[in-house]
RNA sequence: GGGCGUAUAGCUCAGUCGGUUAGAGCGCGUCCCUGAUAAGGACGAGGCCCCAGGUUCAAGUCCUGGUACGCCCA
């Protein structure tokens, strides 16, 4: 046993925050993810997407979620052969940016930003992303994530925005892309409009007049005269540029009198807003209002061919009259619906909030002071139905307060409503997972599709391709060298953001006249959606198109849910308008991460988890187990110290230490290999061990191939524990001897799980690899991560032998509740149990004996041998009953239980079926539609359960009772050795000071205790100065020495 | 207001094709076992499988409607 081994005993603790360091360390000096990618660079392609992330902050736990996803199935896919391409990105554009630098110089929006300089703003703006983009790949590193950091595409670089302009001018090309107005949610104090994100964060409760207002008809309305419509609105200041109102075409609107008049409102909401007592004279269908001319409200700017009723689906009768007020100027929903009937857009309110000077009545009143003004006139007028004040949230500036007002501005579009067909095509064909949101969240998105409004009147960003002449020629530029042969001067080393590009002017190519840029950036969306393209700088740079061409479209992306209508969308959008095709054909679609108390992390709560400090507290391996196999991916999910913890101690270091285990017995045994039998001719244990390692590859891998983590991650913790805890508990003395066979089992089952969990926990199974595989196979690849995925062998695979093995291990669990409810310790050796199995089940003796030595029984026997009167209860099986008696089931299954159970059991067990009478008729029944049941009466200590009964002779006789109290010997002995730190090879020197009846024992088993201890000499003494003391039997106390010799 | 998702033990979650005694882990209590283990095992307490209808011989599971929560949108 001190022949050199290749095997050196792991430590059975272990630091995983230090292992991950060092790991990362050997990777990084041995180069092994640029290996692993040269490995399979000549196998078939798998194509991943990296989503860049936005490099505006800090990256948080929440990252490392679809990091882990992202990292997991291209390890998988690599080590199955495929070439998988891995290149990181950040996207670098955008509001966020811009918000996060403001908030760093103290700048208080747009004109602080102006006056500062745009050309130094953006420097700090670059800056800042740069700085952010460190810490992202601190993260990735330390994660684990493999992914190509030294060679990223960024979407700020010029051969990105090269091609981004080039996909553009495709796009304006194809006439879809075109300016328009656009109402969006505005700060007039800020003169900024403010994105969906800061809306979101600004909401204050307002007070608001809710009022009813007459709306006269201009002509009679089914046969009657002086008919009003009545619209309701929380806005009345614009009521001034109302154009039009809006019904809905299939709601049913009525004509109703009242004391006040004559209205028409919606049926059903006349009681809310006429009362009980209205009169209805007529129902008229939405559709028939269509057309209808009204007088309107204040007569104050000119807004020519309008004021006439429209149809609009989005008019709802939960609120209001049914009748809705337009100001195209003022709402998003008002101006889609006055286009469609070719309505003019009429603003009268200047960009600080206030009404132009020319205006009557209200000019120059800032917009929400003119509610009270305005209203008072419709008093005054006899318009005024109702008035009422009502509270609710509404969008305020979140950085001044001031409340918002949604206003149209001219905005570029991309007309994506006209690929909604391509689009919604491109869906069908693409694989989401979970699948509800292809049909769901992201099919209904494609549905409600609205053009793309792509302009941002900001500063950092890809700037709008878009020069415009003084005769309004529109040219669209696809290139910095383009641009350079307008202006007929080298823009090679143009860095093509503001304000640098805003300086370059060239000649009409229509006209002549001088062609300047439009001011706008572009939303920083597209610059992501572009990315398979503007990564490559295609089709600019030389080679771009080959590459394209074999990466376009990805095979696979993930990203969190929230992404469906960001970059999901835009991927989709950009490629399927620029190239006819999505560009991914399975999309991987993730919960959110949300901190241990169920709420969203945010500083405000105080509850943020930075990734890192989490890592080094529980390893890199624990968190990403967290992510790919904790709960359901698709579904939010809880993260803290406490999952973390379960999996480091249940998955890793169970894992860990059966590897472990291995080295500690290979390092003290010659033991290589191939040296064991072929596994058909290893003991049953080893072949069912295998038999299952086997049906867990082809499991996992199923699990894989479609994409569920969660699946593939609880088969392997099973695995992990049935290996740990069943097969090398089982197997412990065998390990002991040296068996050849037990630790090429071992080996082998350690090998195979080290390549299934590599993609998971790359760190501590690069550990195992490198202190475990590699020594006991000189050609095992240098790394986990240059290894190939495991194939299952069906010749291994054994559906009879795990079953048999389950029933063992059923015993056994009914054996330990049955000596649990004796109070007998499984130290102390019964003579005898009997047990019964399912029917059609029998196990191999090994197996019973198997049992008989878990439970520390001599001897296993059949129940029926007892003689014992044995009670038999017959159940039906409604499962494959229901099969073949449907309705009649029911019936059946009583009279089953009506027949005398002794009788069907010995049919069964003579002739194979029993007959039972049903319906007049005998019907024969096979042993599976029955389930049966045995019991013996008295006298024994029984347990059943899972189909399986064990019955326990709890007779201790004199023999039985000394045997219990020498193994209780060996147990202090055990403990002693341990509390010495004597290795599990050294020979001891014993010395046992105990009453007489214990030394008794000893001495009738003191072969066995001086083998079980590696005792070369046992001394029996009265009592013992010096020693360690423990109890044996009923709290008998001993005394032991150990001397290491 | 709309869309989508979720709802099972104190907590975190499984639950296959619908099958009649609904499981695991954590936590708590009492024990057991241990010559690898940060482990393992047994027992106990703890369940209106969110509610109401429906389909079915049979519903935690399928359908409809509601409630609560989450996300996205308005």
């Amino acid at each position: 046993m001190t022949q050199e081994s290749p095997f050196t005993a792991l430590p059975t603790r272990v630091d995983l925050a230090e292992l991950d360091r060092r790991i990362i360390e050997w990777w990084q000096v041995n180069d092994v993810f640029a290996r692993s990618l040269a490995r399979t660079a000549d196998g078939p392609a798998w194509v991943f997407y990296e989503g860049p992330p936005t490099a505006n902050g800090s990256p948080g736990t929440h990252h490392v979620e679809a990091r882990v996803f992202k990292d997991v199935f291209p390890r998988f896919k690599t080590m199955k052969g495929y070439s998988v391409p891995r290149r990181a990105g950040w996207d670098c554009h955008g509001l966020p940016v811009e918000l996060a630098v403001e908030k760093e110089l103290g700048l208080n929006g747009k004109p602080d930003i102006e006056k500062m300089g745009v050309a130094e703003f953006n420097a700090l703006c670059r800056e800042s992303v740069l700085r952010h983009v460190g810490e992202f790949e601190q993260l990735t590193e330390r994660m684990g994530y493999w992914i190509d950091l030294a060679h990223p595409y960024r979407t700020m670089s010029p051969e990105y925005i090269d091609s981004v302009w080039w996909s553009l001018q495709r796009i304006f090309a194809d006439g879809r892309l075109s300016e328009d107005y656009r109402v969006a949610p505005y700060c007039t104090r800020c003169g900024t409009t403010l994105s969906d994100h800061e809306v979101a964060q600004g909401y204050e409760n307002a007070t608001d007049p809710s009022v009813y207002v007459r709306f006269p008809l201009l002509e009679p309305l089914a046969g009657h005269e002086n008919v009003e419509l009545l619209i309701w609105t929380t806005t009345p200041w614009t009521l001034v540029s109302n154009t039009a109102v809006a019904v809905h075409p299939d709601v049913t609107y009525v004509v109703a009198r009242t004391e006040q008049g004559t209205f028409v409102v919606a049926e059903p909401l006349l009681a809310a807003v006429l009362g009980d007592k209205a009169q209805m004279l007529a129902t008229v269908s939405g559709a028939e209002l269509a057309g209808l001319h009204y007088r309107r409200p204040f007569d104050l700017v000119e807004i020519p061919d309008a004021h006439v009723v429209v149809l609009a689906d989005y008019v709802t009768t939960v609120d209001g009259t049914g009748l809705v007020h337009q100001a195209p100027a003022f709402g998003a929903e008002d101006l889609v619906v006055c286009r469609a009937n070719n309505l003019p857009v009429v603003n009268p309110v200047a960009l600080n909030g206030r009404f132009l000077d020319n205006v009557p009545l209200v000019g120059g009143v800032f917009f929400k002071d003119a509610d009270a003004i305005l209203v008072e006139d419709l008093r005054r007028q006899g318009l005024l139905f109702r008035y009422e004040t009502y509270e609710h949230p509404y969008p305020h500036c979140w950085r001044c307060h001031t409340p918002l007002m949604y206003y149209a501005q001219l905005s570029w579009y991309i007309r994506t409503t006209t690929v909604v067909d391509a689009l919604q095509r491109e869906n069908e064909r693409t694989n989401w997972y979970p699948e509800h949101v292809k049909h769901g969240r992201y099919g209904d998105w494609l549905d409600n599709n609205i053009d793309w409004a792509l302009s941002r009147t900001r500063y950092w960003g890809t700037p709008l391709p878009l020069w415009r002449c003084e005769s309004s020629h529109i040219t669209a530029i696809g290139s910095r060298a383009e641009l350079g042969l307008l202006t007929g001067t080298d823009l090679s080393d143009l860095d093509p953001h503001r304000p640098y590009i805003d300086e370059i002017t060239f000649a009409c190519p229509d006209c002549g006249g001088t062609a300047t840029r439009v001011p706008e950036v572009i939303d920083a969306w597209y610059d992501s959606g572009a990315m398979p393209f503007a990564a490559l700088g295609y089709p600019h740079l030389p080679g771009s198109e080959e590459v394209f061409a074999s990466t376009y479209p990805a095979q696979y992306i993930c990203e969190a849910i929230d992404q469906t209508r960001g970059w999901f969308y835009t991927l989709m959008a950009v490629g399927t308008l620029v190239f006819d095709r999505s560009a991914y054909e399975n999309v991987v679609c993730l919960g959110h991460i949300m901190a241990e108390d169920g709420r969203k992390m945010s500083k405000h709560l105080g509850n943020i988890l930075a990734p890192i400090p989490l890592m080094d507290a529980h390893g890199a391996d624990a968190l990403r187990w967290f992510m790919a196999c904790s709960g359901s991916p698709w579904s939010q999910r809880l993260v803290g110290p406490g999952p973390l913890n379960e999996i480091v101690r249940k998955i890793l270091m169970t894992y860990w230490n059966t590897a472990s285990f291995l080295t500690l017995y290979a390092s003290h045994t010659q033991w290589a290999p191939e040296t064991a039998n072929a596994a058909e001719h290893r003991p049953i244990l080893d072949r069912w061990v295998l038999a299952e390692v086997h049906a867990l590859t082809r499991a996992v891998d199923e699990k894989m191939e479609s994409y569920d983590t969660a699946g593939a991650g609880r088969l392997l913790a099973d695995f992990v524990d049935d290996l740990s805890n069943w097969y090398v508990r089982r197997s412990r003395q065998r390990f002991w001897e040296g068996d050849q066979d037990a630790l090429s089992t071992l080996y082998e089952c350690l090998d195979i799980l080290t390549r299934l969990l590599a993609p998971f926990v790359p760190f501590i199974t690069e550990e195992v690899w490198q202190q475990v595989i590699r020594p006991g196979h000189s050609s095992a690849p240098e790394s986990v991560h240059l290894a190939t995925w495991p194939h299952a062998d069906p010749g291994l695979i054994d559906a009879v032998l795990t079953e048999q093995v389950r029933t063992a291990r059923a015993l056994a669990e009914a054996g330990r509740a049955a000596r649990k409810n004796s109070n007998i310790r499984i130290r102390q050796p019964l003579g005898r149990a009997f047990i019964s199995l399912p029917a059609g089940t029998e196990l191999p003796q090994t197996l019973l004996d198997d049992v008989a030595d878990e439970l520390n029984v001599k001897r296993l026997a059949s129940l029926d041998s007892t003689g014992a009167i044995v009670d038999i209860s017959v159940k039906p099986n409604f499962r494959i009953l229901g099969k073949r008696f449907g309705k009649q089931t029911q019936q059946v299954a009583n009279s089953i239980l009506a027949a005398d159970p002794r009788e069907m059991v010995e049919q069964l067990r003579s002739v194979g079926e029993t007959k039972i009478s049903f319906d007049g008729a005998e019907i024969a029944l096979g042993p599976d539609e029955v389930v049966v049941t045995e019991l013996p009466r008295t006298g024994w200590v029984v347990e059943s359960q899972r189909g399986v009964t064990i019955a326990l002779d709890t007779e201790i006789t004199p023999e039985l009772a000394a045997e219990g109290t020498a193994r209780d010997v060996v147990r202090v002995v055990q403990q002693a050795r341990r509390d010495t730190n004597l290795d599990v090879a050294d020979r001891i020197a014993l010395t046992v000071a105990a009453p007489e009846n214990v030394l008794a024992a000893v001495r009738a088993h003191q072969g066995f205790v001086a083998h079980e201890t590696l005792a070369t000499s046992v001394t029996l003494v009265d009592s013992l100065d010096e020693g360690f003391v423990g109890t044996v039997g009923e709290a008998v106390p001993i005394t032991v020495g150990v001397a290491k010799r």
